[in-house]
Formats: C-alpha cells, structure tokens, sequence
DNA sequence: TATCAACACGAAAACGTTTTCGCTAAATAT
DNA sequence: ATATTTAGCGAAAACGTTTTCGTGTTGATA
C-alpha cells in the first residue's frame, strides 16, 4: 500500500526545497528548465496530485457545494441534484448533500455541520416543517456569516438571497386553460393544505384561471389532501378520499392535481369507479416524473424542468461565488428595500400525452 | 457581516494564547476554572464552532464519504442513497456524492477529484461502461492508497473489497417459482443484455427455476433488450420490440422482468394487444420503485430493499474507516486467496400485487 | 531556607499547500 | 574593475486546529 505521496516527501527525496517543488509544478519559470524536468518526472511517477484539505484551508474556499433538501427519494429533487452536479462538475466543484428529511432540526443540524468550513454556499428547498414552523433563523445567520445561499422550488420572501422557482402560478393557469380548451365545464382541483407555497400559488392559479375563462370556482370541488403525514403509506386513506370526492360530485370532468401522485392516484380511482380516461374525465398533473410518464393511460403533465432548475441554481451560486469582491448586501431606494439578489423563474411547459383528449 | 470567529481571534480579544482557547473549549483541567468561563462565554457569544477543513488537515481524516453511482434520477439509486445518508449523519459523517451517467471516463475523473484528500473512503456502484470495458485499475489504484471501497449492487469479482449485494438469482428464482405456483406454463424473461452482472445473474436464476419446476426452457420466451442506448428516450423502441415479443409468442402466460420499467411496459403492451391482467398474462418485475406500487394494476414485484443496502454500506466503510489499524489484506492459506473482506447479501423479498393472481 | 510538586499557561510543531521575500552566484552593463 | 541585473533556489509565513513539552509562579514540605 502506498499513501499519497506529499510536496514534503518529493522534496527530500530529490534534495530540493518544498517551494521548489511546489513551483517547478505548477510550471513556474523561477525554476530552471533541468529541475522543472527533474521533479515532474518523479511526481508523475509516484501520482503527485495536490491534497484538497490543504489547498482548501490555504485559499480559504472549498470548492463544494452543499445541497440540503426534503428527500432524496422524489423525482422532482433528484432531477434538480442532477443538474447542480452536471453544472457544479463542469466549473469544478463537489457536491455534498443534506437530507433534511421535511424536519425543521435536521435543516438545522445538517446546516451547521456543513457551514463551518465545508463548503462555499448552499443550495436548498426548505423543509415542510420550517415552512410550517415560519422559522428562518438558520438561513439568515448562515448568509449573515458570508455564505450564499440559493433557494429553489420551495423559497420565502422573508430570506434574502438568490432563488430559482419554477412559475407554479402560471403552471396551474396553463393547466387549467388547456382542460378548458379541451371542453371541461367542471374543473375539479385536488392540492395540499397551503402551508407549502407552491402548493398555494397552484391553487391560486387555478382559480384564477377559471375566472378568465368564465367559470364559477365551486368550493365542492377543490380538495386538499393532508399530506403531513407520509402519503406514500397512506395511499388507501388518499385514495378513499378521492373516491368519496368524485361521488360526491359525479359532474366533474375535468382535474387538475397538484402533483403527480394526486394525478395518478385520481385516474386510478376514477377508473374503478367506471370512468373512463379521458372521455369522462381528463387529468392534468403537476411535476412531470416517471409516474407520468409511465402510467396508462400516460399522463398529460405540467412540466417543471427540475435539471433546468438546478443547473441554473449551480450556476447563480457559482457566479456569486467567484465575484468575491463586491458585497451583495441590501440597500434602499427610495424606501424601497432593493437587493442585488436574483429570482431566477423557470416556465413550465405542459406535455400532452393521454389523459387529455 | 460577521465572518466565523477563528480560535486566534479568541486568544487575541481575551490576551490569552490560542493554546489555552483550544484547550478551555475542550474542558481540559489544565485550565483554571475562571479562565475557562470566560472563553467558554466569549465563544458561546460568537457562536464558535472549530474549522472542519483545519480539523480535517490535522486529523488527516475528513468525515466525509464519497458516493459514486451512474445515475441519481433512480428510484434504486435514491432509495440507496438515503440509506448511506441515514447511517453517515448518524455516525457524524457527511455524504458527496459523485455521478458517473454510466461513462467510464466520468467515473475515473470524479474518483480521482474525490480521492485526493476529499473523502476518508467510497460507496459506489459501478457503471456500466466499465463493465462493458472490464477495467478496474482506478478502484486497484484507490484502493492501494489506502482508500476503502464499498461496492454495492454491480459489483465485480476483480476488486477485492467490502461489497454489498443483492440475492439477484435467488431473487429471479423467487420471482420464477411465484409464477409457477399461479399456474403459469410460459413463463418469459424481459432482461438486460449480460455485461450487467445483476442482468445476467437474474437470467440464471430465471433458468434455474424453471428447471427445477420442470419446465423446459424456450430460448424464443428471452427477450435481450439493448439498453446501451438510454432506454428512457427509446420507450417506442422498447414497446414495439416487446409488442412483436408477444405477437410471436401467444402462448406467454407469465412474464418474469429484471426491471420495473420493462415489467410495467410489459403490461401495457399486453394490455394493448387486447389481454388481461392478471388474468391472461401474470407479469413480476424486479426493483421495487414508484412504478410499481402506482401502476395500474399494482405491479407485483421483487424488492431489493435500496435503503437497506446503503445503511449496510455505510456501516461497513465506517467500521472499516474507524478501526484504521488493522491491515486488510488479502493473505494466501492453503493456495487460496482469503481476505478480511466482507460481502453482505441482502435477501430479496416478493411483494404481491394486482399483476398476479 | 532550599527543594519540590502542583498549577496555569504559552511556545511551537504538525497537517500540506502556495506565495512572498531574500539570498547567492553568475552574467551583464558601466 | 566595479556596479547592477538576473537566474535559480530556499526560508518562512499563512490557513485553523490540537497536542506535546516547557516554563514560571505558588504553596507546601523537608
């Protein structure tokens, strides 16, 4: 077994200074043509790489970005942790990633084990919890020590920095439309409780949609699921509940979901009540995942573009980063509270497949 | 902007030295009882925390473990994730994560960023351009400088180190024999081509079952699908291949697939061809994942409990990591290469669904 | 009074780099 | 012949820790 060889060691071994051998590879020219050669023979022979600790320490920047999120184990977040390391490999950067698990100390716990030295900035969704809780603390005093944050999908405009959100408002709207265009008279909408931002600006969207093109929004036929607790073990709990919404409401022919789960699990149920997909109803769903993309019928889908997300979301934190130099602090302007901090917003694009006619 | 309080900054601000700083916050009784308040409040007071880059340099070990898989856009893949994630934050460790998309080069050039320094040791998977090419000299080369492996799922038998792996043959005999006993006679096999070892072990144990249920093997009843292509944009290639599978081969009464993908398009295919499920064709896929607890009908399936497997990874580096005396190598007994490596087969189970009887 | 232990603290090395500065000897210019 | 540049290299500091060892003061003991 034969450790990494170090700076030092290559340095006695040829009878030279460690500053020697630094510079001789990193091709400076205060060394003469002969050593140069002399010690990138020897270090390319024993592998000489440069240790990242020390390099890290020395230069003060990690060159790594943490990534601190709700789940790992959802369509939507790996796609964006993809397109953070595609982008964050490309210019040079790790990633280290977080689970927060929708646990407002985990968040907590997980940013204070990272944010001493770590890494250079954050990129992160805000837990469930958290945004239940209102408590933004952590996020602030983590920016107020000089370390960017990015935001995306699941941001507040209590936190001041650089956010990527995808236009869930505008999402909902297309959706919406596009059941009307195709012949829906009664729009049924199945969301979450609206403590999750882009699950309220959905629903907004869908209301405000039905009111551009003339329809009454009905309250019977808007359906908020709970979902604090863990849906994936309560699918029979979502499912009845769907049921006994579609038979109280047996007019329904059109829904829009919130989600891809809520979609799928509509269809589903709608299919065992007798219904037929799409000719009795059509469906629209949010996040467009596997699930859409393989279930039968495939489902139409709002598409949120979750590696555009994250690329973009490397790319703004990487940007900051390496223009060190001017402060991106807040200032006012005509009492305006102005800031330097970018919202990045993503459109969606709605992907027809066979759930709508 | 406060930057984070360094132990010098302490010592200076207090007139003491950094030695007594280090040592106050670490409750030594080498220092007076005074003293000590006083720099546990100061510190208290602008939230010191210790550098975990200056600890790592001093230490030479970094808490910190690298993930390599092909893909994270993959339920498996996640779902294996979380499990490391869970047993490393437990144990004080933090995860970066590293993606190869299945390309040799990628793989070598994210292991060598990593390996200098950056983590105390790996978990990874395999990717399959390097099984296709058969070398493996960048994990030898990891490994004989002193860094651990872990390789779970597709795993080789060349590199010697901790693995951890699922019962892929017995898992496929499992899923064989489950048809068998709901009366399936033709039983057929969607399955990978065979560089991926977990693609051709679960083939053997395909023909294993049906030789021990006596039934005769049909070469005509294998359908190799060639996923070097990324299957996910060849969806049309995969059902019109599986569509003229069916078509040639009517007597097909079950379906035994090495994945949720090929299982859950075995269905619609078949469904599309005018044939029912369960009732017509029974179809078990491999790889419990979203598709197959939401597909319609439910997919019964064979899981490989990801999250399991990763918690087991991770125990196995950090145990390996943590009892850093010992030398692990492999020793000759009797002419036979023996070694302290470990490999834990994680059992497979059937989880049954709509799609069987 | 001289010796010694206990106490409380500081100096310095080490981890592996990069970089600034200084030094010596040779080469060139005056 | 003397002054000045230049080439080639080394010493040391710095990044932020921890830890070993040394040192001075105090109080007790012989």
């Amino acid at each position: 077994m034969k450790k990494k060889i170090t700076l030092k060691q290559i340095a006695r071994e040829l009878d030279v200074s460690i500053s020697t051998v630094s510079k001789a590879l990193s091709g400076s020219k205060e060394i003469s043509e002969e050593t140069t050669q002399k010690i990138q023979a020897f270090a390319n022979l024993y592998n000489y790489k440069p240790n990242n600790i020390a390099l890290s320490l020395k230069n003060r920047k990690t060159k790594t970005i943490g990534i601190l999120i709700p789940e790992i184990v959802h369509h939507f977040f790996s796609t964006v942790i993809r397109g953070i390391e595609l982008i964050a490999n490309r210019r040079g950067y790790n990633v280290i990633v977080g689970l927060s698990n929708e646990s407002f100390s985990k968040e907590i716990i997980n940013m204070e084990m990272l944010a001493n030295g770590s890494i250079d900035g954050f990129i992160l969704s805000i837990s469930k919890e958290t945004l239940l809780k209102q408590d933004y603390h952590h996020f602030k005093a983590t920016i107020n020590q000089g370390m960017p944050i990015v935001m995306f999908d699941r941001v507040v405009n209590e936190v001041n920095c650089d956010k990527v959100i995808v236009d869930d408002f505008n999402g909902a709207v297309k959706a919406v439309n596009k059941l009307v265009e195709k012949g829906c008279k009664n729009i049924a909408l199945i969301t979450t409780m609206d403590y999750v931002s882009v699950g309220r600006l959905r629903t907004e969207g869908y209301l405000e949609a039905l009111e551009n093109n003339k329809l009454e929004p009905q309250s019977n036929l808007i359906l908020k699921i709970d979902d604090s607790l863990d849906v994936e073990n309560h699918l029979e709990i979502l499912e009845t509940e769907i049921a006994q919404f579609f038979k109280a409401n047996s007019h329904i022919d059109g829904v829009f979901a919130v989600n891809e789960l809520y979609a799928v699990s509509a269809m589903k149920v709608a299919r065992k009540l007798g219904l037929s997909i799409p000719e009795d109803i059509q469906v629209i769903g949010f996040t467009d995942g596997v699930l859409s993309k393989h279930a039968t019928p495939s489902l139409t889908t709002v598409s949120q573009h979750g590696q555009k997300m994250g690329e973009q979301a490397a790319n703004l934190l990487i940007d900051r980063l390496e223009a060190d130099n001017t402060e991106y602090d807040q200032y006012i302007v005509n009492n305006d509270v102005k800031s330097d901090y970018i919202k990045v917003v993503i459109e969606t694009e709605i992907i027809e497949r066979e759930s709508t006619k």
